[in-house]
RNA sequence: GGCGGCGUACCCAAGUGGCUAAGGGAGCAGUCUGCAAAACUGCGAUGCGGCGGUUCGAACCCGCCCGCCGCCUCCA
């Protein structure tokens, strides 16, 4: 609120009530709303793992302007549209790893909370009812302009021409409308109408969260007015502070200007992951890596090459992983223990300092980073299979808080996974079939053909079955030991 | 016009007063290796848009300038 870093203290230790705005759904999502509800998933993820009880509640506007727009253009009902989107939008979240939310509302469904509130403000004088429209009285709340910034004279002179003249004050904004013919209608004080956008989020919040919540975020762009317009509403009605804490992403841009539909530059998450040349699963997860590679109030630039830093710095992990999870070199007696044992601790420190100072994720994938190098010193001076264990489990359990799954065995897993699954199964469930589909067993034994024929130091006919193998997407590694590791 | 943000190596990016300016991607060299890959080691900004200033000390604070972007209207 302050435009600075605080520390954040909830309301009641040890449990949080967070809000963030969600998407208004009468189209399919783009990367912008990935980053939003990434970043406060995140958020959601960290105050968990920290041991907080986390209300989480994302909304969605399910009554608008472009939603009755997109259904008169399609010929099927409002509700049809925002139902369908609802869907679309589960989908491509699912795909990205974003959980859930505690509570998902619609708008719709707190229309009587907001004619409470919004009698509440009429009452109060805070708000006044103009031919079927109640508008806000701005000028009645004095910190008006303070989330964002603003002064009230200043907004008044830059203000752009207001049509309508049922405002007392150009910045006076609808808290209820006057429904045009064949739009959708609820009854009120007012007569027949339907809500303006801002008081559903205030009318959300309190009834799930109370009057005043934790935390709020949601894309830098909806700072102003809409934020604002919600504190004074919500402020103006219970005279209590409305969120204690307030944050907002940056916005993702496509060659350094932000995306948006009239410059026609933008990309929605579901092209993103059908027209990659990756698997679904390995393309959704490079995506969130990259939009937590930059901390999440600076502005990000999307491309394919940044997509494929993202999805080159992923697959380190996985080799690790595969080290770390292969019988092979490992002992009780190694050397390296001590170095993956300090890297643990390491590791746990520098996450949480970078977590904790206002969520800087791209400092904290550093320190996954660092851990990943330190692990794969102490694999090179070998370490005991428990140590690979507890090594293992510090990658997955930060990286789990990132929503980073490093699901199990996307690459360099396949032989384990392979002996107690079908080979069909097996490659379904890695879900990175790099372009090829050759059976588990018939993999097997093109390796055993290759090992015999490197025995008798047949290199020629070793290598032509390693290309082979490469064209069908498997990739084949010797160990020092004369075993050979297999990814796919 | 008002408000705000940004400019760190080839690319991305953390760092916002004081140890050698994190980390990733790309690159080069080396170790290992039949080859390859992976991994490891080393190299790479005497400098953080430019110029001044404050300070014992600045990428980080102040001033001016240059360049880019966003908000002020629906928008994650």
């Amino acid at each position: 609120m302050t435009g600075t870093k605080a520390p954040f203290r909830p309301r009641t230790p040890g449990h949080v009530g967070m809000y963030v705005c969600g998407v208004t759904v009468y189209d399919l999502c783009h990367i912008g709303h990935a980053r939003s509800a990434i970043v406060f998933d995140v958020l959601r993820r960290y105050l968990e793992a920290k041991g907080l009880a986390v209300i989480y509640v994302r909304n969605f506007t399910d009554i608008d302007d472009k939603i009755i727009a997109r259904a008169a253009r399609d010929g099927i009902g409002w509700r049809d549209v925002a139902e369908r989107f609802i869907v679309e939008y589960h989908r491509d979240m699912d795909a990205l790893g974003v959980l859930r939310a505690t509570v998902e509302p619609k708008a719709t469904d707190h229309i009587p909370d907001m004619l409470a509130l919004i009698a509440g403000l009429v009452e109060k004088g805070m708000a006044y009812a103009e031919g079927g429209d109640v508008y806000y009285r701005v000028a009645g709340f004095p910190r008006y302009g303070r989330l964002s910034g603003r002064r009230l004279d200043q907004l008044q002179a830059g203000a752009r021409v207001e049509v309508d003249e049922k405002k007392h004050d150009p910045l006076d904004f609808a808290l209820w409308k006057t429904s045009k013919p064949g739009e959708p209608t609820w009854d009120s004080l007012w007569g027949p109408g339907r809500p303006g956008w801002h008081i559903e989020c205030s009318a959300m919040a309190m009834a799930h969260l109370g009057q005043t919540i934790d935390l709020h975020g949601g894309g830098q762009d909806l700072t102003f007015p809409h934020h604002e317009n919600e504190i004074a509403q919500s402020e103006g009605y219970t005279g209590m502070e409305f969120s204690r804490c307030w944050m907002h992403n940056g916005f993702v841009t496509i060659n350094e200007e932000k995306m948006s539909k009239s410059l026609g530059n933008f990309f929605t998450i579901r092209e993103i992951l059908d027209k990659s040349p990756w698997d679904r699963v390995v393309t959704a997860e490079a995506l969130r890596y990259f939009l937590l590679g930059t901390h999440y109030r600076g502005p990000i630039d999307f491309s394919d090459e940044a997509l494929r830093g993202a999805k080159a710095a992923l697959d380190g992990f996985y080799d690790l992983l595969g080290r770390l999870r292969e019988p092979e070199g490992k002992s009780e007696h190694g050397g390296g223990n001590e170095i993956a044992r300090a890297a643990i601790e390491e590791l746990e420190r520098q996450f949480a300092a970078a977590m904790d100072d206002d969520l800087n994720t791209a400092q904290a994938l550093g320190a996954l980073h660092h851990a990943r190098a330190e692990f794969n010193r102490a694999l090179g001076k070998v370490v005991s299979t428990g140590m690979a264990q507890q090594a293992e489990a510090a990658l997955t359990r930060h990286g789990q808080i990132l929503g980073l799954e490093f699901h199990a065995t996307r690459r360099g897993q396949i032989h384990e996974a392979a002996a107690h699954l079908g080979a069909r199964t097996t490659l379904e469930a890695i879900g990175t079939v790099v372009g090829g589909t050759m059976l588990d067993g018939d993999v097997a034994r093109l390796v055993e053909a290759r090992n015999a024929a490197r025995a008798r130091k047949d290199w020629a006919g070793a290598d032509v079955i390693r290309k082979q193998l490469a064209d069908a997407g498997v990739i084949l590694e010797d160990r020092p030991d004369g075993t050979t590791r297999i990814k796919r």
